[in-house]
DNA sequence: TGTACATCAGTGAACGCGCGTTCACTGATGTAC
DNA sequence: TGTACATCAGTGAACGCGCGTTCACTGATGTAC
């Protein structure tokens, strides 16, 4: 082999990341190829030596964006040690100014749901396999002492309203999408039954997802 | 005028309706002008005579769908008397199968949310405008007696709570997608503090959104 | 009432650009000797 | 240790199709007389 160990898996890997943040940020649709190589640092022309096609590229993508918001979720929650706290952790980090701003980091069902919902079957299975890993995640994280239905509807309400929230606060302008955010917040805390001094002590950590 | 009074006006109408219902089923980067001009029973060297681009279409189209969800979700809670009914026999009209199933005459904020979000500023302003009258009709349905603040968290709470359930729901393999809904309405019903009575009542009212 | 005419909504061919995809080639690297 | 070689990741030109946009033309309709 005349190339050092794992360097072609490694470039495949740069244009995975390249192309999750390109999609989250400009759409599937206006991503080009030629872009997505670009910012991975290659040139148009060897895109297939990695890839079928754009299509094969987009599932990958979407594993890889899903990756990163369950990690950088997870990320903003390490240091709580109860199970609620954490939850209201998650939350904050999911509805946070800095999230709005930056869909290229972010969740790819907020940034570019709809478009993927209308992708090959592959896909389709990719993101309802990452919804049902978010939503038992959140439900997780309720007590165990709710009964299970009800567990069941907070989990369920709980993503619901993240996801709407983001989206609805990035169609508004900054300002009002911002107290849009914070009143998204506060309703969900008091939705799940959090304690207000709880929530306000993990609101403060905005700037988690966004983290690089 | 060599032609009937309107003739022109009520094709320009034809067709944004048609682009309105194309755009949120096929998403807008998908849906092309033959397309769209096809479905309204023209031919697509004609579009120039009523628009002036597609950028310029996709402004007029989402404010058609937007009116045309506004009517739908009006017309659902149209028989109710009391605000809290209504309010109720609109999340559910919203949050039922027959939307989830039927995108193109749904919410274009679910249907193509993040795509109107990088269109132009002309498409950004319709849409924040569409949210603004969306979350005032449905604080003006929440008890006068609740105090501001929590009446505008929960108006926030509920517009969140309803696109983003419904977006999820989609995403998700039909029958999980189903429970997922019913699991959603059951939360919010519960976090606005609406009685189940009333909720049951109204839960049975899905087929209004879709109704042409 | 009938005919010629002007108007203009709609037609369909053509243009040109962007983008996904292909392919012959380059050149950097590890290996054999 | 040094040199020739084989490998293959990456390059960049080219292809072809789809689509937004333009434009010369058609033909249906209301009006003038």
């Amino acid at each position: 082999m005349a190339w050092p160990d794992q360097h072609k898996a490694k470039t495949r890997e740069r244009i995975i990341k390249a192309a999750a943040a390109a999609f989250r940020r400009r759409g599937i649709g206006q991503t080009n190829i030629a872009d997505i190589m670009r910012e991975a640092g290659l040139t148009h022309g060897g895109f297939y030596a990695h890839f079928e096609s754009k299509d094969a590229l987009i599932a990958e993508a979407l594993m890889q964006a899903l990756e990163e918001v369950e990690m950088a979720l997870s990320r903003s929650s390490k240091d709580d040690a109860l199970d609620e706290d954490r939850l209201v952790a998650i939350l904050s980090a999911y509805l946070s100014p800095g999230h709005v701003a930056h869909p290229e980091r972010g969740c790819p069902l907020a940034a570019i749901g709809p478009e993927l919902m209308r992708c090959d079957e592959r896909v389709k299975r990719t993101l309802a396999d990452g919804i049902r890993r978010r939503l038992k995640e959140i439900y997780d994280l309720i007590s165990s002492k709710t009964p299970a239905a009800d567990r069941r509807q907070r989990a369920v309400g709980a993503l619901a309203c993240m996801v709407g929230g983001l989206i609805v606060a990035r169609g508004m302008s900054e300002s009002e999408g911002l107290e849009f955010l914070k009143d998204c917040r506060s309703f969900l805390r008091n939705a799940l039954g959090t304690s207000a001094r709880r929530g306000r002590r993990a609101v403060n950590r905005y700037s988690q997802i966004p983290k690089r």
